[in-house]
DNA sequence: TCTGGGGTCCTAGGACCC
DNA sequence: TCTGGGGTCCTAGGACCC
């Protein structure tokens, strides 16, 4: 996320931020394909069925906490007739797309801020709207009826104002899913900021909200009448800006754009204990091609790679091995067979048999861009000498993209293609249009 | 050999989010 | 018996170099 280097300076005067948050998000799509579920109490269960990562209104009323585990809910689930429905992340995926797209015809400005919510950008769009609320009732009315899912939508001045407003909206039903804290009066705004807990603001979590607590901050009116400077000297510069944030001051940009991820990790559970070597080899070398096909889809390559192994966390009286290793590699690299190795080389060094292993991940990390196509043409030139290089790594090119890629070449050398591209460089060369090509 | 300060890089861990 | 899987940013401390 982008922000101001100081939290004093605001983005510039004037912002109105939407936040557009499916409810429910898992259950409510897969109350889209089973209308007979509407009704019912459900959850949706996390990888294994193991815990609730998404639970219906009713079920949230019946006070399930998120990450309940399904077999901790037997007797209620028993008791109010509560369906577990195992997650279909490709349906979610697919379904926070349709959203998305129904979004970006309100404005282009828009930030997917995850499977379920995004920020829109409406200050442009207010002119073609009587008020702020009945946009709101659109956007809902127009997401319902396309893709068939609940939204609330939450109007603010700043993100961490929309998603205050996008709570309220959630939280109390005399705002029929659309409130806008910008339009209220400060009387009425504080009157809600009074009511709300500020464990309840984005940014605020447990810890924090047990410090604020012992400062005799409760609610998040009461954090408005702090001073964010001493906010900074005790809980740093993230919370000074939330309370910038909360003033009407913008501090955290829309990003419109998704920066490349930092880091890539693939990780899961056991249904069973693994003690087995081979076992976890197998379960690491399919991490390692998913996190590859993640790494390819972003064009980047990684510059090293984390193993790590787990024995079950929660059964504190077996004993315990937690470990990971860092492999780091000489060439950055997306090749799933040349990341297996160094995660085998890594697996090797960290297990020990006679535990009983829960989890298994790895993590691909100092990820950078992938050199351009054209860049690596020319770099095995260099390697390889100079004629030999460019008909080999085309071959290679094509068997890697689909033949279709790139017909043919010419042979030569960096110096020939200096001569016919007006001498730049070819590392500069990002299209595939201006490589030397032959009829 | 002693002394001091500043900068960078890496790692680990904590806190937060969905 | 059964307890998710991703991410981000910030800070502190140590190693190392100048």
């Amino acid at each position: 996320m982008t922000v101001n280097m100081t939290a004093h300076s605001p983005v510039s005067a004037g912002h109105l931020f939407a936040l557009v948050d499916v409810n429910n998000f898992y259950v409510s799509c897969e109350r889209v394909f089973a209308p007979k579920l509407e009704e019912v109490p459900m959850v949706v269960l996390s990888n294994n069925d193991g815990c609730a990562v998404a639970r219906s209104a009713e079920v949230k009323a019946l006070g399930v906490k998120m990450g309940t585990p399904w077999f901790q809910m037997q007797d209620l689930a028993k008791k109010h007739g509560i369906a577990a429905y195992s997650s279909n992340y490709t349906l979610y995926g697919d379904m926070s797309s349709r959203v998305v797209e129904v979004l970006r015809t309100f404005t282009p400005n828009l930030e997917v801020y995850s499977i379920d919510e995004s920020f829109l950008a409406i200050e442009t769009i207010l002119k073609q709207h009587s008020d702020l609320t009945s946009l709101g009732q659109i956007i809902r009315q127009k997401v319902k009826d396309t893709t068939g899912l609940p939204v609330c939508v939450g109007i603010g001045a700043s993100k961490t104002l929309a998603k205050l407003a996008n709570h309220l909206a959630k939280k109390h039903a005399q705002f029929a899913g659309v409130c806008d804290v910008d339009s209220m009066s400060k009387a009425q705004l504080y009157q809600w900021m009074a009511e709300t807990a500020v464990g309840e603001v984005w940014g605020i979590g447990k810890q924090i909200a047990k410090k604020l607590k012992a400062l005799h901050i409760h609610t998040v009116f009461d954090l408005l009448q702090t001073s964010p400077q001493s906010m900074r000297q005790q809980f740093g510069v993230v919370i000074e800006r939330l309370c910038y944030e909360l003033r009407g001051v913008s501090c955290l940009q829309l990003e419109e754009v998704a920066p490349a991820k930092q880091q890539i990790v693939s990780s899961r559970s056991f249904g069973k204990p693994v003690s087995l070597m081979d076992e976890l080899a197998q379960s690491v070398a399919t991490h390692i091609a998913r996190g590859a096909e993640k790494l390819r889809s972003q064009h980047s390559v990684a510059g090293a790679v984390t193993i790590f192994i787990q024995t079950n966390s929660f059964k504190p009286h077996e004993p315990q091995h937690h470990q990971s290793i860092v492999i780091p590699l000489n060439d950055p690299s997306d090749n799933t067979l040349t990341l297996t190795t160094a995660a085998m080389k890594g697996l090797k060094q960290i297990y020990k048999a006679g535990f009983k292993y829960k989890k298994a991940g790895v993590m691909f990390s100092l990820l950078a861009d992938k050199p351009t196509v054209q860049q690596s043409l020319f770099d095995d030139m260099e390697v390889k000498g100079k004629s030999a290089g460019l008909m080999k790594a085309l071959d290679s090119i094509n068997s890697r993209f689909g033949s279709a890629v790139i017909r043919s070449a010419a042979t030569g050398t960096k110096q020939d293609w200096q001569m016919k591209s007006g001498n730049r460089s070819p590392n500069y060369t990002t299209r595939w249009d201006e490589l030397p090509i032959v009829q």
